[in-house]
DNA sequence: AACATAGTTCCAAATAATGGAACCTGAACA
DNA sequence: TGTTCAGGTTCCATTATTTGGAACTATGTT
């Protein structure tokens, strides 16, 4: 898959195994691997040292491990737009209060790093981490929308292209087409492409050069929420992508770097 | 570090570059890594490729990468308690109305897997995901104590022993003395060991057969809050334990393995 | 223009990964 | 009790990857 090395190697490994979303056994994973028995194993082995998985002697299942959710918490806070966004999403949830994500691209694919609740306490992980199709959601075809040509054609070739719903734009023809409308525009839409029942409205989060921070979105049901409705909010998120990015640029990392250490 | 093979190394480089906090220069890196120019210089190549980093050009500057999140999410919903303890954790939170957390062991540290605050909405990330010390706080203490002799004194080994404040027990025979008296009552106490002011009262989380899965603890400030007050808690922070590990057992992954797929 | 500093590429030697096959180990069956 | 079998684990000669010193390039500095 990605074959680069054997880090490569363990990566497509540990990938697999999180990709069954619960314990696996040994044999399981081999079905499925391209890797013969031997080096699966080792993999496995190795993977499993290193605490990325999880070994469960009684059960004999390997499962996706505890590290990663440290590293994940070093990953959340120096590289996402979350711990910089946190006090604009909190003001602009009071504001509307619906419920509002936060968004980047990660391969092609959006990743929520972030995400109001008007109703409930926020969901932690099982929404922050999650993974969602760029083509058919509201930030993702914001975000896509404002990437550099290239760029945007790279990407439009490795969607995947389900249609979820009878809404879904599922040709590359038909997403570039809602893109430029989208750029011109200044937002997106979500029209039950993803979920039936839920619409959004997303902006992209961009720096003064205009590259593509992340993306912003307000999501509601059709059962409570028009479209219309959405539509009048989008100044205020307008404005609270713009805060973001001012807060990116003006921050830059505190501090930057220390001294340069010159000993060994 | 670790030393096992060449993920091993990889790992190391990446742990390096998340225990920064921030984003770094490949000579910053290279002032504390113990591998030559190019041997780390590659590695970085590699786990930015793996997109387990991220590479900004401009800055020059490596960060860790938001695949990690991805990764994490799987972890944290297939292998830590947090998905199975959640609606024990709401119910707890709501009836105490004090800060409530969930934490696992991960090699010899606490890891905080998920947390209630009665004011104001969860923290995310900036809480889960979080690790800190086992010989100083109350779910450390409550987990380590309830541990096999073996496990638990190769554990007390390598704590860090750092007097946080003037009442961290810091030595491995003050520990141990405590940990005794914990196993004894059944639940451990933090009384200004970590933080000053925040006081806390934690039990573990147990299944019949007496394995430690996780911890659990109600925190208070000592402006507020006493230590007796939060003594009558236990019975109500006993019996959230007993349902969350009663669940876990019952649960044990549903459908555990689906058929066995032959083919290739 | 000369110099330094930071980052990148090369390549022969050293090391680690590979995978076929043999070997365990416990469970089901006769 | 002996036999078979599938799921796991170990071995080891072959093969491929990693290693790191040194040479090189790019970028900014005096």
């Amino acid at each position: 898959m990605s074959g680069d090395g054997t880090v490569g190697k363990a990566m497509d490994v540990l990938d697999q195994v999180a990709s069954f979303g619960r314990p696996v056994r040994f044999a399981t994973l081999l079905s499925v691997s391209p890797y013969p028995k031997a080096t699966l194993y080792r993999f496995l082995q190795t993977l499993t040292r290193q605490r990325l998985l999880e070994y469960d002697p009684d059960q004999q299942t390997y499962a996706v491990g505890l590290r990663l959710v440290r590293l994940a918490h070093a990953a959340w806070s120096q590289s996402s737009l979350a711990p910089l966004a946190r006090d604009h999403l909190d003001r602009l949830s009071a504001q509307i209060g619906l419920t509002v994500h936060l968004a980047q691209l990660d391969n092609g694919q959006v990743l929520y790093v972030d995400k109001r609740n008007a109703a409930q306490p926020v969901d932690m992980f099982s929404q922050a981490g999650k993974v969602g199709p760029a083509y058919c959601t509201g930030v993702g075809k914001a975000m896509l929308a404002f990437l550099q040509e290239d760029e945007q054609a790279r990407l439009l070739t490795q969607q995947s292209y389900h249609a979820f719903t009878a809404h879904t734009l599922a040709t590359p023809a038909a997403l570039k087409a809602e893109l430029d409308a989208i750029a011109a525009r200044g937002h997106a839409y979500d029209r039950e492409e993803h979920e039936p029942g839920i619409i959004c409205i997303a902006v992209p989060i961009l720096t003064d050069a205009g590259r593509v921070l992340g993306g912003l979105s307000i999501t509601g049901a059709t059962q409570m929420t028009e479209m219309a409705a959405l539509e009048a909010l989008v100044p205020q998120l307008k404005a609270t992508a713009r805060d973001i990015a001012d807060d990116g640029a003006a921050w830059r990392f505190p501090g930057q770097e220390p001294l340069q250490q010159t000993g060994t």
